[in-house]
DNA sequence: TTGACAAGCTAACATCGTTAGCCTATCTTC
DNA sequence: GAAGATAGGCTAACGATGTTAGCTTGTCAA
C-alpha cells in the first residue's frame, strides 16, 4: 500500500511547469532555479513540495507512463491485434514527445518510488497484440531501440527508416 | 582529413585512467578531480592535455567502439553468416563492459569528434550478416533494445531473456 | 488570543567543469 | 654557455548545480 498523498494544487502547478520545461528544452534544462523561475518562487522553496529533484523526475515519468498508456491503447482500439499499428503510435509517440520519451525509458528507472501499475499499463497493449510475452519482450526492444536510436541520431543520414520498421515488424508479427 | 594528433603518453595515461574508473565505478564517478586524483595531477592540469571533459570521454567512446568491433569480428571470424553467434557476443560484450557500452551506444553521439570510421568499422559485422541494411538496422535496435533494457533493468524481475533474444533471433534471421 | 503549521524567503555549502595566472624544468637557438 | 620558448605542473577562483539551515509571515484551530 504505497498510496502517494494526493498532490497539492501548488504541487501539480510545479509538475506541470516541470514537463512544459523538459518537453520545450530538455531534461538538462529542468533545474531546480528555472522550475522555481517558472512557478514564481525561489529554488528552495520547491523542497516544501517535493523532497528532491528526483521526485519531480517521478512525478514526471508517471505522467508519461500514463499518456504513452493512453496512446497506445488507442492504438489498439480498433479492430486490435495487428502489431503495425500499435508500432506506429509507439514512434509517433517518441517523436513526438522526444524528451518525455526519454526520461520514462532510458536511464535507470526508480521502480520503487514510481506510482504502481503506470508501468505495466503502459506494457499491456504490446502484450495483447503480441499474446507471448518473450515475443512481447523481443518487439518492445525492436520498437525501443529503433526510437531511441532515432532520437540520438546514430542512424546514417540517408538511413531509410520506414523501411527498418516494416522488416522488423514484418518478420516480428506472430503468426 | 581530420588526422587527430598522435596522443602523447601522460595522455595516453590519462584515457587508460578514465576507462579505468568508467568500467568500474560507472560514468558519473568520472570526474575531472578524480581522474586527476588517479593519474597524479590536479584536475585543472589536465587541461593541458584534453581542451575540455568531452575530449576525454570521446577518446573512450573511440576506445570502446574499437573493442566493440574487434569482438564483433571475431564472432563472425569462423564460419560467418549466423545472426546467433554475433548477437551473442553483442551482448556478451555489453554485459562484461556495461559502463562502457553505454557511454558509446546511449544519448547523443558526438559524431564530429570522433575518430573518423571507427563507427563503420563496429557497423560492419552486422551488416555483413544480414545482407541488407534495412534488416541490419532492425537487428541492431533490436539488439540494442534487449541489451539497454537489460542493462537498465526495465525487463520484470523473472523475465527469460535468453528466450526473448531467441525469440527476436529466430524471427529477424535472414532466409 | 495564542499557538501551530504551511509556505515563502535569504544565505550558504559542497561538488562540478573550467579559466586565469603563476612557477619551473627542459630544450632550442644564437 | 646564455637566453628564450615551451611543456606541464600548481593554486585560487568563478559560475552552475542540488540541497540545507534558519528566519519570517500569514492562516487557521483551540
Amino acid at each position: 500500500m504505497t498510496d502517494t498523498p494526493p498532490r497539492s494544487p501548488r504541487a501539480q502547478e510545479i509538475v506541470a511547469a516541470a514537463l512544459d520545461i523538459l518537453e520545450r528544452e530538455g531534461r538538462e534544462a529542468l533545474t531546480m532555479r528555472r522550475l522555481g523561475d517558472a512557478v514564481g518562487m525561489r529554488a528552495p522553496s520547491l523542497y516544501k513540495h517535493f523532497p528532491d529533484k528526483a521526485a519531480v523526475e517521478i512525478a514526471l515519468m508517471d505522467e508519461g507512463f500514463a499518456q504513452m498508456a493512453a496512446a497506445l491503447e488507442d492504438a489498439i482500439a480498433g479492430e486490435g491485434d495487428a502489431l503495425a499499428p500499435l508500432a506506429r503510435a509507439y514512434r509517433a509517440f517518441a517523436k513526438a514527445h522526444p524528451h518525455l520519451y526519454r526520461l520514462v525509458t532510458a536511464g535507470e528507472l526508480p521502480r520503487d518510488r514510481l506510482l504502481p501499475g503506470v508501468e505495466v499499463r503502459a506494457a499491456a497493449p504490446l502484450l495483447r497484440v503480441t499474446g507471448d510475452p518473450d515475443l512481447a519482450r523481443a518487439v518492445w526492444a525492436f520498437a525501443h531501440g529503433m526510437v531511441i536510436l532515432e532520437l540520438d541520431g546514430r542512424f546514417p543520414p540517408g538511413a531509410d527508416l520506414d523501411a527498418a520498421w516494416a522488416a522488423g515488424i514484418r518478420t516480428l508479427s506472430p503468426r
